[in-house]
This record gives structure tokens, C-alpha cells and sequence, in this order.
DNA sequence: TTCTAAAATTGAGTCAATTCTGTTTTTATG
DNA sequence: CATAAAAACAGAATTGACTCAATTTTAGAA
């Protein structure tokens, strides 16, 4: 019998999301006052805070959506991988970061990445370390694919290689949202660079 | 003729950075209140905002000042590495990582990272990324090393690799402060097994 | 020594996130 | 349908980082 109160609630939830979003978008993250997303979502700024701990959880959320995305994205890569290591990782690599700018800005992701490093306990930040993991372990999903067609050596450690790819990605793209200026591109060129190194060590 | 002026501003940033230090570890970085701070120091809050630009600043200049011993630290290595590859990559890092710790907590250093990829156009976001390319810099420095040596093949992108390798330490930094219960022997157990792809891909 | 402009300091005031407490709404029970 | 406990809500109060106008201190000239 979860009626009423239960649609409700996964009602606020969405209003409070949806105006936050949209404000963020507009404003910013500084610049989106608790107080105007309660107005937009037509809750008291109580009601947020019983649905989120903290500003910052709730562009959490924001971001959890959009890294799920990427997820997603990422599985056709794995199961239908291009013939060719390095462009493997660069289609892979490639998807999750043009991906993860479509709907939300660098600045956004800054707020996002420095909540998720000041509160890991907290629920973002939790959910941020699963999300990260997610996508390591996708990487490694493929390499194993890779392994499994014969393009990349049988004896290679899949899971710090994975480890290793990821991270290289994901500091070179906190980088680059630090950056504004900062182009894809560039970006990506960058990390095919620096995988360059690893094709050679791991192909047949 | 830089007198008492110049005397006493030196004396209040240290006053300042002393006491901040003190409270940021006693309490926490949000447990230390800026008037307990202003109050440590014999200074008014006002002051202290001529000096630093916010919170986040006093924070950033206690971590410049670990880092840079890091990087000094880290010189001895470069000069003299050990015989071996895998041994002196692990002997640098090693050497980061352990004297990271010796001044600041993990909490610190998640308030510091945050606080560099929030604010990157801040004096200390600059200067955050500054050293972490001074960081790279040295690694590269060490294959550069290691090529003159013999021990590394000369045809290696030491550019590219440093970055990897930076990236990837960072990025394994950044996880394990976030952990508390997280230990070095299993920090740098895990860079080791990661580096050991690249170790046997460079080797001559 | 005395005076003045520039530099630095001060602390009360502002602003916005978060907390707290009393009120209202929902649910479950007789 | 009445009602009491539980859950959720509202918005006023609190808190703490940061600002700013008034005041004090310093440097250097007369």
C-alpha cells in the first residue's frame, strides 16, 4: 500500500532535480541559491534538505544521471570493439568524454569532482567512487575482450592495465575541465598519446 | 630600505600560517573557524583576508610549502637512481608519498585537492597545478636519466610517460585519502603492479 | 620633530547554507 | 469515520565565511 506518499515523494525528488538543473545551468553552481531551487521546485528549502544532505548531493544526483549515460554508452564499445587497440581505447575513451560534457558544464563538474574528494562518505561521494569503478571496470572489459580476439597479449595484467588507463584518463580530464579554454580535441589527442606507450606494450 | 613594514607582514603571514596549521589539525580544516584562527594569530578576521584570499588559500599555502619539500626530496633520486628500473620509479614515488603524510592528514589533503579543481584560477589552484606539473617534470626527468644510463630504450616518449605515470600516482593519491582506513604498504603495492606493465614495455 | 599620504588593520555587518522546532499531512487502527 | 502515531513540511533562527567603511599605523618629506 505505498500510495500517496510515495509518488509524492518521487515527485519532489524530480521537481527539486529538475529546477536545480536548470538553474545550475543558468546560474551556476554558486550561483543557484538554495532558496531559488526550493521557489522552482515549489518546496520550502526544509523539504531539500530532507531529500538531500547538502547542496552538493544534490548536483550529485545530477551527475550520477549523466556518468550513467556514459556507462551505457560505453557497452556497444565493448561488445563490438574496432579491430585495432589503439583505436579501441580511443573509441572507448573517446565516447566518455564527449559524452560526459553534453549536458553538464566544466563548472559543474569542478563542483562535482571537488564534493566528491571533500565528503567521500557523504552519498555522492560514495556513489562517485562506484561510478569510477564502473568505468575501470569497463575498460577491463574490453582489454579482456581484446585479449579474447587475439589483439592484445594473453599474459598482460588486465586489471592494472585497466587501472592504469583510467586513471590516466580521469586526471587528464579533471584537468582539462579545470581549464576552460581546454579543447576535446586536444584532449584527446593527449591521452592517445600518452595510450600510445601502452599499444605497443600490449598488442600481439 | 624594507623595514618594519615588510618585518611585520612576514611575521603575520607566519603567525597566521602557524596558527592555522595548529587549529587545521587540531579540529579539522572545517572544525578551524576563521575568527579561532584570527584569535590564534592576534590578528583581526579582516587581516587575514589581506593576506589570503579565503579559507581555502591558508589551507593551500601550508600544502605548497610540503610539497615543495616533496619535490626537493625527490631531487636525491633523480640524480642517483637505483639500477633498475621498476626500483626507481618505486623509490620516487615512494618518496612522494610517504613525506606527503608527514605534515598533513588525509582530511587536509582532500580539502586541498578539492579546493584546487573548485577554484583553478585561484592562487592556490595555480599554484596546485604548477607543482603537480613540476611533479611530472621530475619524473620525466628520472627516464630522461635512465635513457642517458642505458636502462630505458632511447626511442620511449618520455613525455608521454611521465604524464602516465604522474597521472596514474595522483589518481591512486587522490582514492587513498580518501580512505581512511586505506594503508601506504598497499597504496604503493598497488602503483607497483600498475607501473610494472609500463616498467617491462620501456625496458631495454 | 611634525605632518601627510599611502598602506594596513579592524570588527561590525552581509549573505547564503544548514539546522531546528512547531505545524500539517498521511497512514494505520479501532 | 475518528484518532493517534509517524512522516514530512515550512520557514524562522543560527552559523560562519567573507566584505567594507572607518580608524590606526607607517614611511618619508619638510
Amino acid at each position: 500500500m505505498s500510495g500517496l506518499r510515495a509518488r509524492q515523494k518521487a515527485d519532489r525528488h524530480r521537481r527539486i532535480i529538475e529546477a536545480a538543473a536548470e538553474l545550475f545551468r543558468e546560474a551556476g553552481y554558486e550561483g543557484a541559491k538554495i532558496e531559488a531551487i526550493a521557489a522552482q521546485a515549489e518546496v520550502s528549502v526544509g523539504t531539500i534538505y530532507n531529500y538531500y544532505q547538502n547542496k552538493g548531493d544534490i548536483l550529485g544526483a545530477i551527475v550520477s544521471l549523466e556518468v550513467n549515460e556514459v556507462l551505457n554508452a560505453g557497452r556497444g564499445v565493448v561488445a563490438n570493439p574496432p579491430a585495432n587497440v589503439g583505436d579501441a581505447l580511443d573509441t572507448l575513451l573517446g565516447i566518455y568524454i564527449e559524452h560526459s560534457l553534453h549536458y553538464l558544464s566544466k563548472e559543474m563538474w569542478r563542483q562535482a569532482m571537488a564534493i566528491s574528494t571533500q565528503l567521500p562518505d557523504g552519498p555522492f561521494g560514495q556513489a562517485y567512487t562506484a561510478l569510477d569503478r564502473s568505468l575501470t571496470e569497463q575498460i577491463r572489459a574490453l582489454i579482456a575482450r581484446l585479449q579474447a580476439i587475439g589483439l592484445v597479449k594473453q599474459d598482460i595484467d588486465g586489471q592494472a592495465l585497466g587501472e592504469l588507463i583510467f586513471n590516466n584518463m580521469n586526471m587528464m580530464f579533471i584537468e582539462f575541465v579545470k581549464r576552460d579554454e581546454a579543447k576535446i580535441p586536444e584532449l584527446r589527442a593527449a591521452i592517445r598519446r600518452q595510450n600510445r606507450i601502452l599499444v605497443a606494450a600490449i598488442g600481439v
